[in-house]
RNA sequence: GGCGCGAUAGCAAAGCGGUUAUGCCGCGGCCUGCAAAGCCGUUUAGACCAGUUCGACUCUGGUUCGCGCCU
């Protein structure tokens, strides 16, 4: 019966990988080769005017294979897993509905996650909330919030580090908007599983020295396409931007922000971005280590070769 | 040639005669509205040779190398 029910589901493939590992490349291949409509599942593309830093697929890629939710936001503008999720199930439901099967290419892991699994009802993020939170955090510190934390939801207390600011504060947000811990809300919500049937593709490299040669390359690159320069504009016509903005926060913008205010000269730059964007791809590949039902081709030889193909066809022939 | 100083992990950099320096990098992991974020864990030392000592990265002598000063 759930098996009826999966059949009649639509299809959909993720392509994931790492950062520099070809996804762009093998999307398009894809896109050229298949009824399929591209979504971009990325936290950085989703900010217009970041286009160097973020390796943004170039205008003539995009009106070569277009990509939905890239240039969707000011870099002044937050954007998250909860606003990609339902985005992207509204483009599927569109791109389903044209006879097209949505292709899913990004590298931001919990958006997939997000898209997949789905996510509780709890309330969006409050920036009046979050303030008050980090003001009292400068005065006690994070482990004192965290023992506030422990009285009004220990379960989530005893998973969190006592240094984990991120997760603490979302926790204490989450009370302090609905009342309840987020134990509860997790409790009270099961969030439905994605109607769609999944062709998950991993681009994983073979060999990570490789992968590393291949960021510490592109790195370089960006730097001589004018990175830099690009962040200067990016001041210039956002002058609301600072280093704690979201987008801000991407590989790469922070280190050039630092770079530019004088903090460190040019050659560190270059090592702390390749550095950042490095673990970053661990990162990534962490979570993809941990994914269930994954077909992971080797990126280092990005030949998607005939197996892949024939693999692809059933799977949206089924 | 003489004098002085130094030699610690892939890099930077301390203390210490006997218990982990530390930071960066690298590696492994966690992950529910900032995720290209945030956090946790972790491998790799004491230039070389001899001596003192129960015990030396730490004290002594020598060798090699580097830096500075002098002739």
């Amino acid at each position: 019966m759930n098996f009826e029910k999966t059949k009649s589901n639509p299809r959909a493939i993720f392509l994931m990988g790492p950062t520099a590992s070809g996804k762009t490349g093998a999307a398009v291949e894809l896109y050229s080769k298949l009824p399929v409509e591209i979504i971009s599942v990325d936290s950085a593309l989703v900010y217009r005017d970041m286009d160097i830093g973020t390796a943004k697929p170039d205008a003539k890629t995009l009106a070569k294979a277009p990509h939905h939710l890239i240039d969707i936001i000011d870099p002044t503008s937050a954007y998250s897993a909860a606003n990609f999720r339902s985005d992207a199930l509204r483009l599927m439901a569109d791109i389903t509905a044209r006879g097209k099967i949505p292709l899913l290419v990004g590298g931001t892991m919990l958006y997939f996650k997000a898209l997949q699994g789905g996510l509780s009802g709890l309330p969006e993020a409050n920036q009046e909330v979050r303030a008050r939170l980090d003001a009292r955090a400068a005065l006690i510190g994070w482990p004192a919030m965290h023992e506030k934390l422990a009285l009004i939801d220990a379960s989530t207390a005893a998973r969190l580090e006592p240094n984990d600011a991120q997760r603490i504060q979302r926790a204490l947000e989450v009370f302090e908007i609905t009342g309840e811990s987020m134990t509860q809300l997790y409790a009270k919500q099961t969030s439905e599983a994605l109607p769609y049937k999944l062709l998950k593709l991993a681009l994983v490299p073979s060999d990570r020295k490789v992968l590393h040669e291949r960021i510490a390359l592109r790195f370089d690159q960006m730097l001589t396409a004018g990175f830099l320069d690009e962040v200067k504009a990016l001041k210039e016509k956002y002058p609301t931007l600072t280093a704690d903005s979201t987008s801000m926060r991407c590989v790469g913008y922070r280190q050039a922000l630092e770079h530019l205010a004088g903090e460190y000269d040019a050659a560190e730059l270059r090592d702390r971005g390749i550095f950042a964007t490095r673990q970053l791809a661990k990162r990534q590949l962490t979570w993809l280590r941990g994914m269930d039902d994954i077909i992971e081709l080797d990126c280092l030889n990005p030949q998607l070769n005939e197996s892949v193909f024939n693999e692809i066809n059933q799977f949206i022939s089924d």
